[in-house]
Formats: structure tokens, sequence, C-alpha cells
DNA sequence: CAAATACATGAACACATGCTCATGCATTTG
DNA sequence: CAAATGCATGAGCATGTGTTCATGTATTTG
């Protein structure tokens, strides 16, 4: 048997037995189920474009009708709904109707600090 | 002009006047232009699948050998090595040749932070 | 040295994705 | 009411992605 027999070391309590950690942490130790991974890899693909993410750092400050937000991108508005959909069934935004106008906005601080989170680690490395 | 005139408020220092902000801030704030968020989107692209997102989990834990990674996910070892491939690419893994096995661990304590965070912030709402 | 092992890699296929175009719907305006 | 506006949506198409399969390479073993 040449593997390195990992299923051995499934006992190690890494640094010393502390079994208080807060609940975050006990939430999300160990390895990803299948289901898990699917769900945080579904949700990760909406962030993962770059039009979504300009809509973000666009909405990160102000709420900004459809066709604003086309302009400031330099799209067409139907692009633009069409990411706006997706980013809605993620549930990354919220909107209101006003008159024909719709104005978007980032659905709370959730997705702001996770937005802010990736592009910090990312101006800072490398 | 129906549009709600967005670029009337470029000015908006939004929240009073304060010119002291921390560094982080300071390169993360307002829209993302193109080539930026491209290459915010090409990172986030390598975490948003369900096989790496699990094989990050596993060497959260411990490094690994491919063949192990592979039967810990039923997988083959093809289509880990592929993987693991995207994931060097990216950075986010570091391997160490011992005899004929290769080990895999994380690149750094910066990918297991951001993988933690997600996975948190998943597990937190809704 | 020959066979086996652990891993890497290219080609190919099925599938997903993001845009455009055409169209539809609701609201406002003349 | 009719035309125009703002937005949503489905179809279609080009492109990208993840796996399998076949093959190649380096190392170990008999």
């Amino acid at each position: 048997m040449p593997h390195s027999s990992a299923t051995g070391s499934l006992d190690s309590s890494q640094e010393g037995l502390c079994s208080e950690r807060h609940a975050a942490s006990l939430a999300t130790a160990g390895p990803l189920a299948v289901t898990e991974a699917q769900r945080m890899a579904e949700f990760l693909n909406v962030l993962a474009d770059p039009t979504r993410l300009r809509l973000i750092s666009l909405l990160a400050a102000e709420e900004y009708c459809v066709c604003d937000l086309a302009s400031n991108l330099g799209m067409t508005d139907s692009a633009i709904s069409h990411q706006l959909r997706a980013l809605r069934a993620a549930r990354l935004v919220t909107y209101r109707k006003v008159g024909r106008q719709v104005f978007y906005q980032l659905h709370d601080h959730h997705v702001l600090e996770l937005y802010q989170t990736v592009r910090e680690h990312l101006n800072e490395e490398s």
C-alpha cells in the first residue's frame, strides 16, 4: 500500500485539544460535502463575472436604475437586465420600482463585505 | 432626460468628508475598471467549482498526495490532477515531490481565510 | 532492464454561460 | 387611446469549462 494512509490521521485534533471554538468555525470545519460544495460554487459563480462585479462595485456606492447601470458600463440594457436577474436569483440585490424605472441596490452589508474582502485580498499580494 | 442623472452624484464624498481611511479601503473604493474586474472574476472562477472547493477543504486540514485526494473525492486521478493544475496556476496551492508522489498543500493562510470567509457567510444567512 | 506506480497532459465531448436580437409587458406621455 | 419609454425575457449563437480517455514521463520495484 503505497498511499500515505491519510485516513490514519483523522484523529488529529490539530494544535492541542481545544473543544471550545466559536460557532462559525464549528459549522465550517472539515471537508465539504458535495451538496454544500455545489451551493458554495453556485454562489461564487455569481460573483465570478466581470460584468456582475462591476455592477456590484457601482451599487456599493448608491442605487441605480437599469439604464444608468448600462450606460455606466457601456453595455446594452438587455445585457445588464440579464445579469441583474442572476444577481436577484442569488439574492445579492434588491430592487424598487419607481414609475417605469427599477432601482437596484445591494441586498445587505453582507454582499458588500464579501465583495470588498475579495477585492482587498487581490490588491494585497503578488 | 428621464435618467436619474447618476453622474450628478459623483462628488458625493459619502458620510461626511473623511479623507483618512485605511489603505485597503483606499485601494478598493469606487467602481471597478474592466481589467481589475476581469482579474477578480478570474480568481473567483477558480474558487467557484465544487471539486476545487472540496480539494481546498481537504487541504485546509493537511497535505495530501494526488491519489489520496482523488479517492477522498471519489474521482479519477486524472480529473483531480487537472483541477490541481488550475489551483497551481492560480497560486492557491503548492506541492512537493516525494518519490513518485506529489503532496499538495494550500499556498498560504490567505487562501484558507478567504475560503473560510465565504463558507461562513453562506452558513449564516437564509 | 522490465513492469508497475503516481502523476501530468492533450484531445474530445457534453454542458454551461454571456451576449445579441427580437419581442413582450407595464407605465408614462401626448 | 396611441406612441414612447424602461425593463424583462426567450431563443440562438459563440465561447468557455470539467470530465473522460488515451498517452507520456519520472520513479520505484522485482
